[in-house]
DNA sequence: CAACTAAATAGCTATTTAGCTATATGGTAG
DNA sequence: CTACCATATAGCTAAATAGCTATTTAGTTG
């Protein structure tokens, strides 16, 4: 119960579905998520914490930053039937489908700059 | 996007996923389902609001009583899948195991006394 | 029709959560 | 090895949520 729930809470959040909608067309660093949703860097790392937590995504370093991507391996029983569940979903939501567009214009070098 | 968010912040809840994991078993009236989760009527009456608006169940007069049971209707898009999904989900859970016997015992003649 | 009663609503409180700013951390790269 | 910089954490505040008690509503039933 308490590993369904941690799933279900984890995507039981705008911010945090528009993340995982972004991940599903490419890895994407803490500030490049940031510049989408329009929230601060500390905000978009509690929300990864979270969907990271739930077996939703995982990180990897890539230099000076940390990537993060859609998680394969079965941390959280659950996650990887909800992920699936999801790609299947709100594709042709207007706000996810701005953000995948915003996402791919975004260069890193330029937004990340403090 | 908003619909989506309805039916995942409903099922994100404990209480709510008991109650949905006993309507699957039966249909059972506010007191009944108070009785079982512990908490007072108005709790539960707000629980069912929030699941009849996400379109996860559906309530219906019997005499004395209004039952509530889950909903066939494709009120909510993804409604459905989540239900489906659910009944898949906590079978072996010993919350939900123990919450659909003590559904099985309950006498709603004798409970719903003020 | 009058009394009864299950369920819904109103209004309150405590807790959780999502956002922020400021600061710490830890790996990179010159 | 030192400076830099992306990310994480700490600590705060405002908003949302789940619980409660008291009361209202509305349908049934004698």
């Amino acid at each position: 119960m308490r590993e369904l729930m941690i799933v279900l809470k984890a995507v039981a959040d705008k911010n945090r579905m528009r993340i995982l909608k972004m991940l599903e067309k490419k890895s994407m660093c803490v500030c490049e998520l940031a510049a989408v949703l329009g929230i601060k860097q500390p905000s978009v790392s509690k929300h990864l914490v979270i969907l990271k937590n739930a077996g939703l995504v995982e990180d990897e370093r890539n230099g000076q930053w940390i990537d993060y991507s859609l998680c394969r391996a079965r941390i959280n029983l659950y996650a990887p039937f909800i992920r699936d569940a999801l790609k299947k979903w709100l594709n042709d939501d207007p706000v996810i489908a701005f953000d995948r567009n915003k996402a791919t214009t975004l260069n890193r070098v330029d937004i990340c700059k403090k």
